[in-house]
DNA sequence: TTGATATTTAACCATGTAGTTAAATATAGC
DNA sequence: GCTATATTTAACTACATGGTTAAATATCAA
């Protein structure tokens, strides 16, 4: 019987596997904001986005300040790095797939794989909700 | 009207916010497993883990091999590439506070703390675990 | 005070998820 | 063919999630 862990872990993930959460993630990452102006892009109701923030504000990725009766939105990316640690233990993996690709191809030599494209920015993708 | 990206994302990161599913992964990363041998550790049923993996499928982070009666199955940890690539793109924010810590400690002088960071890779810490 | 603005809460609905038990399917081995 | 083993499917329950609309709350501004 396994003893379970991280409850972060759970709510970071869970709050990361919404497009509508990941992209008002996207858009405090360029400076903070409003209930309102958050919510303005997305064809929801305000209620929905508020309900939305709660989700990200349980799973601590962002922080709301009161501020007259508006409320300006911050984000906290620390709860991302616990998640990424977790994610990095099996970094070997994949690039393990990449290595024996390359070592096919290079007659496989271990020492002189290339991860280069561990660098190149992912979200440029296209829609499909 | 913001247009939604990777259903890949969504699926990945959902898959990552159970903690059961999170351990049969990380049991995985020790080797390929059959489903009985996998269920075996929890206090569920086995029709409970059968699900389990069949989200884990859906996401890409489990293939299942038929061998005979038994089902092998084996972690392909490439859509973590794709989640790890997207919050790697708020690494600078969780290392700021680091910063914003040690800039209060040295002075706060905003000119001159960060830009080294940004070069660091993403890889730094999981190499070899 | 009155009214407009910003946001949340309440009540509700549809769907998804995680579990259960019981039955079905597929295969191994005699 | 018969039986045990490995695993899934079916049918069900309970609860969480994400959306809605309508109403409540808080604050600004006249």
């Amino acid at each position: 019987m396994v003893k379970y862990q991280s409850r972060t872990l759970n709510s970071t993930f869970a709050a990361l596997a919404d497009p509508t959460r990941r992209a008002i993630l996207e858009r405090l990452s360029t400076g903070d904001s409003s209930v309102s102006a958050l919510a303005e892009p997305f064809d929801v109701s305000l209620p929905a986005i508020s309900k939305q923030l709660r989700v990200l504000e349980r799973a601590g990725l962002l922080v709301q300040e009161k501020d007259g009766r508006v409320r300006r939105c911050r984000l906290d990316a620390q709860p991302m790095k616990e998640a990424v640690d977790w994610i990095a233990q099996y970094r070997r993996f994949w690039e393990d797939q990449l290595e024996s690709l390359a070592g096919y191809l290079e007659d496989l030599d271990p020492d002189d794989d290339d991860v280069s494209e561990d660098q190149k920015p992912v979200d440029s993708e296209g829609r499909d909700q």
